[in-house]
DNA sequence: TGCCGCCTACTTACACTGTATGTTTGCGAA
DNA sequence: TTCGCAAACATACAGTGTAAGTAGGCGGCA
């Protein structure tokens, strides 16, 4: 038995971005449970400690995961603001429904940029909307906590999609506030 | 170095309530991270796979503190039914705040049979508030992923709780249903 | 009373985890 | 050309879940 001859150590230009996008696919593909840094950098032709120049560590790579799956949702738009608020609460449901695995990290996790981004949107729309800022910010609260929820309960067994009749009902009441 | 004995094979009284009581202790205590079977089997002075003879696994484990920590919301009484549903939604939230770690677990395993009596419960108050059965399910539903959702964001920090504001919204919106 | 068999607890072992620590080397800047 | 830093590798360790096998206490039956 000969030493194996020492890996040679190129570059392989590793990034966080191009982690953590693998990370995801990995997870999609075999489950959150199989994601581990020796499993992840062997996708990425590396060896597992080299991820640590790029990622915290196990928990800064699910918190990038999770945000990545969130702002996967992107940001309301400018339009009519029920239909922005309303639109945007489904993007982020569908982006859960692709990667079922989010959703605990999301729940164990503090929110990422790209999620704090998507909140900020939907205040604002509500604000401008009429509602004074304590208002907005109660309202984006329940609207995200109502798609997170659905989420994790794999909502869409009802007849009518558990989001969206409770979004039906909270916009709904939102109209009746403004003024 | 002598062998050490062999340890004796008292019965312990070792059950499944009393795994899952420890269980929950030492998540409380340490965080669920903490929660290893041979640290939980040592807390109960056992060794970690005797654990096995009343748990499925790591995973049974899990979805059992889960399922504790939910159960212990109680479900609805028969009392006024906006009352029982609004007291009810609080309750979950209330337990889940008590136990961060179970959010995630909630978000990654099948409801247990406390939850789902629970679920049942507030469907049977929505059923006699004069709610066709669709509607019902779809309410509780809502409500439910409300409550999850909350407590997987922490909500509170707003001046009105995202739960109550959303929960009043929710309700208004199924008294004016119902006739 | 004596004995048998099951259930519970223990023991050992294995593959695998995250990551601390230390070493090498490619590459851009001076 | 040389120097220094960052990015990659190598080694090592404590801890994980759990499969498989073993031993002994206790309930039920003779």
């Amino acid at each position: 038995m000969t030493d194996a001859p020492p890996k040679p150590r190129r570059r392989k230009g590793l990034t966080r971005a191009r982690i953590l996008a693998e990370a995801v696919t990995l997870a999609d593909a075999e489950g959150i449970g199989a994601v581990s840094m020796r499993k992840l950098a062997a996708r990425l032709g590396v060896e597992a400690m080299s991820l640590y120049n790029h990622v915290g560590g196990k928990d800064d790579l699910a918190a990038g995961m999770a945000d990545l799956v969130v702002g996967s949702a992107g940001t309301p738009g400018d339009g009519p603001w029920r239909d922005e608020v309303h639109t945007a609460a489904h993007a982020i449901r569908t982006a859960l429904a692709r990667h079922p695995w989010a959703v605990p990290l999301l729940a164990a996790m503090p929110p990422g940029p790209r999620r704090l981004a998507h909140a900020e949107a939907t205040r604002a729309r509500l604000a401008e909307a009429g509602l004074d800022a304590a208002t907005a910010a109660s309202a984006q609260e329940a609207i995200e906590a109502l798609a997170i929820g659905c989420a994790a309960m794999g909502d869409g067994g009802t007849e009518l999609d558990g989001l969206e009749f409770g979004l039906g009902l909270i916009l709904e009441g939102l109209e009746r506030l403004r003024s």
